[in-house]
RNA sequence: GCCCCUAUCGUCUAGACGGCCUAGGACGCCAGGUUCUCAUCCUGGUAACACCGGUUCGAAUCCGGUUGGGGGUACCA
């Protein structure tokens, strides 16, 4: 088997959110899973809505992801003219005819074959027998054929599928006489010298036919012919549209295998005819669920959702993202989730995409991240936080005793946002969190006790975690209270809040001076 | 309307051959523990096979139907 060639291809019409950057990793991971390459191709066929920021923005996002690709970025606006070349031997070799739909000029369709003798992907199946409604006549020309068939409560319901998926059609009136027979007349028809419009017919009956392909993730899928219509390859404007676009690039950068979102399994029914039209060979498909809100439906751009970006913004890691990311809608079939890059490589394999959509769950991204910060090495964590506390008001004082607040608190820090919560350590005047100090400072005897600790720790020799620790044993042993039942009263003290790094290395790191100033406040707080 | 896909705890999921599933893991939540607290850590608990039929000695697992969800049905991508 030839090595594996993916592609990632957006279009740049805005953010990329986290549905186009689930689809950007499935493609990468299979292709580092097996050596393969990982290609990018921009879509910037839409040039109203293509901007160059957005360019920038999408390279930004896969660099900050981690998502490296082989070789030069390829621009979908670039190849223009080999769309049209290929929409012109299209025409040239019959596949495709022009036709004027509407009142707009000639569009080029992509005509889907009335022989298939050639094609794997149609086969024959049943033989279809459908009750008309007899008042809306039956039309067949080039383009298809179009009829009615009756609704429960016995109105038109018009359908219209392309003439290659009505092989032996056959029109019958009320009395059983043949109307149209269309195999007898198909060539006149598939050039467009004849049409049909046939009144009173109240049965058809036809050789159903399938388009058919195997796909990675969802199985082998099927759907019938009839029910598809001719595809528009060149608008009448002169532009190709994007199936033809993307198909044609896909053969030009030889991609073994398309990765991509479950709203483009409609598509592949009818770009396999691209590419035997264009005598390609048919490449591997795999269509991955949807990422959906809250709401239950897939993000998208014009929600203006979760945006990658903004996860960026709000201090989540890129690998905590990635690997959670990795586990909506894959699973490596184990137990274990929480799998650095170089294990999700090692285990990644498309046959376990699974194909139903998934929801986001934020509190269980959040917890990823907290294990990614909680393993970074601690340079990395404290070099980050400074950064991250650099839009802080107490920002900018010395990193040494920055380091030493951050050694603190690395493992219970779930997002680099958390680190506006460091304040108690930087800034003079506490901000008290009212529920803690409800809970844990106005309450009886709490005043007196802070009084007698703060008088042991005057006392204290080396105002360091043992003697903190001591000193604060010995206030609760001569109040008969339970060890460390002070505890929570002289954080809220030290700190304005309830949850915070241990107490002792807390008071150690503020230093006595500040830690008995804090304490009177607290006493006062206390009342 | 028509076509395609899909359906296990609140959420993400495990569940190749039907029996190992009185359905496992993770997040969340609840309780307890770490002879000092908490947002860390540890232990325990909570909670699901959409529904109805069928096949079978036996079904979350196979088949049919119903219902729900998603996608498509464009001279959008």
């Amino acid at each position: 088997m030839l090595a594996m060639r993916v592609r990632f291809a957006p279009s740049p019409t805005g953010n990329i959110h986290i549905g186009n950057i689930r689809t950007a990793i499935f493609n990468w991971l299979a292709a580092r899973s097996c050596g393969g390459e990982f290609l990018l191709r921009i879509e910037d066929t839409d040039r109203e809505r293509s901007t160059d920021e957005a360019v920038q923005a999408l390279f930004g996002v896969m660099e900050w992801m981690g998502l490296t690709f082989d070789g030069e970025p390829v621009y979908q606006s670039a190849q223009r003219e080999a769309h049209l070349t290929a929409a012109e031997s299209l025409l040239e070799g019959g596949h495709a005819y022009r036709f004027a739909k509407g009142d707009g000029g000639e569009a080029t369709l992509l005509r889907f074959p009335w022989n298939t003798a050639g094609l794997p992907f149609v086969v024959d199946t049943e033989s279809v027998e459908l009750e008309l409604h007899a008042d809306e006549p039956v039309c067949v020309d080039q383009t298809g054929v179009s009829y009615s068939l009756r609704t429960r409560k016995g109105k038109p319901a018009p359908q219209q599928g392309t003439l290659a998926g009505f092989k032996g059609l056959q029109l019958y009136n009320a009395a059983g006489t043949l109307l149209l027979g269309l195999d007898d007349e198909v060539g006149g028809i598939l050039d467009g010298t004849v049409a049909h419009e046939v009144a009173g017919a109240v049965r058809m009956v036809f050789q159903r036919r399938e388009v058919q392909f195997t796909d990675l993730v969802k199985g082998h899928l099927s759907k019938p012919l009839d029910s598809m219509r001719d595809q528009v390859i060149v608008r009448s404007d002169g532009n190709p549209v994007f199936h033809l676009a993307n198909v044609c690039d896909d053969i030009a950068m030889e991609i073994s295998h398309v990765i991509r979102g479950d709203d483009h399994v409609e598509n592949t029914f009818r770009h396999v005819f691209l590419y035997a039209s264009l005598g390609a060979k048919l490449p591997q498909f795999a269509h991955l669920p949807m990422i959906v809100n809250q709401q239950g439906r897939p993000y998208s751009k014009r929600d203006g959702d979760a945006y990658v970006g903004d996860f960026r913004a709000k201090g989540y890691q890129p690998d905590a993202l990635f690997n959670y990311l990795t586990l909506l809608g894959w699973s490596p079939g184990h137990d274990v989730e929480y799998m650095p890059r170089p294990e999700l490589i090692a285990a990644f394999a498309l046959d376990r995409v699974i194909s139903s959509p998934a929801q986001m769950d934020f509190r269980k991204l959040l917890d990823f991240n907290g294990r990614y910060l909680a393993d970074l090495p601690f340079a990395e964590f404290a070099n980050a936080a400074w950064a991250a506390a650099a839009d802080e008001d107490w920002a900018g004082g010395e990193r040494e005793f920055f380091d030493q607040v951050a050694l603190l608190l690395q493992t219970r820090t779930k997002l680099f946002t958390d680190v506006a919560g460091w304040a108690p350590f930087f800034v003079e005047t506490l901000t008290y969190d009212e529920k803690a100090v409800r809970k844990h400072l106005a309450k009886d005897g709490v005043a007196d006790r802070l009084r007698a600790l703060a008088a042991a720790f005057s006392g204290l020799e080396a105002f360091d975690v043992a003697g903190i620790e001591s000193a604060i044993h010995g206030v609760t042993e001569a109040a008969e209270m339970k060890q460390g039942k002070l505890n929570q009263p002289i954080r809220v003290a030290l700190t304005g809040q309830s949850v915070g790094a241990g107490i002792y290395e807390t008071a150690a790191l503020l230093g006595r001076e500040r830690v008995l100033a804090r304490l009177e406040a607290g006493i006062a707080q206390a009342g």
